[in-house]
DNA sequence: GATACCATAACTTTCGAAACATCATGGATA
DNA sequence: TATCCATGATGTTTCGAAAGTTATGGTATC
């Protein structure tokens, strides 16, 4: 059946080169550049969507027999699904116990920041260096997706935030994506997943929050096309930053 | 809780604390704390012994058939594995075309070297101020063990490679282990993993690497036992600085 | 009353057959 | 000769039943 028709309706903008083949945390939802076979590697996004936005709570035992019912997927596929989802961190997997969603900290959260900063300033720096007329557009385009939901009430961004997070992320990765160094990319996007975890429970803030963030984000962009490493770097740092120390009051 | 009962023979000597029950590839082959399922778990770290000392090439497809047969185990759980082992970069997926190992290259040497040089400084240098006297006897009994194999002959030391490879794993892991950031010691080990496969180039190099790389080891262990960071630090970015660079030359 | 023991239930882990996709071959057609 | 489609072969992906393991609860024993 041909893949399975999973979004034929998007022509896919972006192409940047053959790109990774890699199979990380790299490629993500919806739209599925060099996907897998979709219907295991889908059921890897839901879950972890899932857990990302607290259908699951932190702790919560992951039984087979209910993630089986609530999916329509079998053992098997869960378990590799699951299987992957332990390797990004976000599920662990003891003895003969099971599964369980990991935990979430304080501490982890200023830890996961920290390098997240790190690597997420270094993989600009290379990007905006090496970035090509193909990486400008594409960056300007993830940034205009992401608006089109930023400029929303904020009823609306609230029924729409799995999109949000979804853009929110191309964005993000538009921006590294000409780094030349696909394992600095990798340990990003690594960091970047986990931090959306303690992003969603931001999630309730009313306003205040999104307004600023929607500005950061544009001068991010015009920074990055402007070709001007220094100043891009110097405010994703403050971007990422301000970010988490919001959420750590909130905990 | 007798696990599986997989190493009653090892008294296995260090605890630490409860320690991460991660499943990453923090844990790995024959000891090991925290085991898996046992079966599953001993799965992948064959499969990764054997990517890593290239019984599989670089770029060899990875068929199931095969594979069931060579490893006695079932489909399913091969594709856990690879799964799981995809994950950490040893091998991708695509499509529907199954497992491939996955290619190395001068770049990424360089690449991988780089980092890892960048997260073992800093996890060496916290685990050197926060370690206590369980790890620091920990660190003398990794060490010697591993000595134990450094000092035989070039012949003996290719016969018993997979348990140097064990061992010298060991002591650098012994060394960060005192790391609070959990992360950070994820993620260098995730590079050290990497950079296994290319240490094996290096087996073939007829001495000459060896004896200079067993001192190095010996004044790392004796710089973190005195708890002077700056100094291990340093031993210790020459250390992997140097391998990496002879490695290179035998590209 | 507390503890050890055993049966039962709940769940995890493993396996391989069936469904499905891709690739290779070869013959028909323009 | 080159292109296209059928066809078979090889290989991957998915599923759920069977085997194995851990937790649960109840009974006998001290």
């Amino acid at each position: 059946m041909t893949g399975t028709g999973y979004c034929r309706a998007d022509p896919n903008p972006h192409d940047q080169k053959a790109e990774h083949t890699l199979s990380m945390s790299s490629e993500h939802p919806t739209r599925s550049t060099t996907d897998d076979a979709s219907a295991g590697r889908a059921l890897v996004d839901r879950l972890r969507s899932d857990i990302t936005s607290s259908v699951f709570a932190p702790m919560e035992k992951l039984k087979f027999a209910d993630l089986s019912k609530r999916y329509d997927v079998g053992i098997g596929t869960l378990r590799e699904a699951l299987t992957q989802l332990a390797s990004e961190g976000f599920v662990t997997l003891e003895a003969g116990k099971g599964f369980k969603v990991s935990p979430v900290s304080r501490e982890e959260l200023l830890e996961i920041t920290a390098h997240f900063i790190d690597l997420e300033k270094r993989a600009l720096a290379e990007s905006i260096q090496h970035g090509d007329e193909n990486w400008e557009s594409n960056l300007v385009a993830a940034h205009h997706r992401l608006t089109l939901i930023e400029r929303l009430s904020w009823a609306e961004r609230m029924e729409r935030h799995s999109e949000w997070v979804q853009r929110h992320r191309e964005f993000h990765k538009a921006l590294v994506i000409a780094c030349p160094g696909k394992w600095l990319v990798r340990l990003r996007s690594l960091m970047f997943d986990q931090l959306d975890r303690y992003r969603f429970l931001s999630k309730r803030a009313p306003e205040g929050l999104g307004a600023s963030k929607f500005d950061e984000h544009g001068r991010i962009k015009d920074a990055a096309l402007d070709h001007d490493v220094d100043k891009a770097v110097a405010l994703i740092e403050h971007h990422i930053r301000d970010t988490s120390e919001r959420i750590v009051s909130l905990l």
